[in-house]
DNA sequence: AAATTATTAGGAATTATTCCTAAAAAGTAT
DNA sequence: ATACTTTTTAGGAATAATTCCTAATAATTT
């Protein structure tokens, strides 16, 4: 893994969103520090990133993948009205991995509650 | 929602599965019955019946959607090697449906282990 | 049975993501 | 530093899963 300005300021884009961006976001976000740098780059590493445990992929589906630099396993609620995704603290979470459940060896837990969330709930 | 001989086979196809099949799956074992169907009717078919309840759409990422007979809250294991998916037994989402958290009304929980199955670990 | 409305088959379109390739950059050895 | 090797990049093509579109058909209501 070697160290380019790509893969830096990759990294250092999701470090400082306070969201869940999308890749396509994150790729808007970096291009306004490396404006040649393509959506392709951005996904590998994001990729590349992901698997080295630097960030977290998260799963929605109904739309793209999102990252989160918090890397310690945590909750995520997306709505399914505005589509955002939240944090959410989860206890259920912070045990378990490297455990066995049923025979499986567990090396992730992903925790995501679905509903309204409290913006659109009051519109 | 009408009758229809299509939706009808399609959730029977579904509900005679032991396995979280896939939609293309789905709609093989759907073909068997109704040759005739289409993909598109499928996919339909399986978005209402999910909508409506009746059966429970498990979202994996890396690959296709799954279909759960079982729309009782437990969780999912999938393992990364030979992507199968297993049903766990789960209390931490018997609870919580129509509660809120962080001010966000929940409506579905999903919890997804991932990591190496036992049948792939012995090999 | 006729009229109305929903659903279908089939294929095109869309979306998100991955793959491909020659060129450029990074790291290593001279 | 310079030459060499390996990795990464930009840009675009390809892929995979799913949704959308439309005229024809089937289901339900009158």
């Amino acid at each position: 893994m070697r160290n380019t300005r790509q893969r830096e300021t990759v990294l250092k884009v999701v470090n400082e969103s306070c969201d869940h961006p999308t890749a396509e976001t994150i790729y808007e976000r970096t291009r306004l520090i490396l404006p040649s740098i393509s959506l392709g780059t951005v996904y590998r590493n994001l990729k590349q990133l992901s698997d080295m445990g630097a960030i977290r992929e998260i799963i929605i589906a109904n739309g793209s993948d999102r990252y989160d630099k918090t890397v310690r396993l945590h909750a995520h609620f997306s709505c399914r009205e505005c589509g955002e995704v939240f944090d959410i603290p989860c206890e259920f979470t912070d045990n378990g991995i490297g455990a066995t459940i049923c025979g499986n060896e567990i090396e992730n837990v992903e925790v995501l509650y679905r509903g309204i969330c409290n913006n659109c709930k009051l519109k």
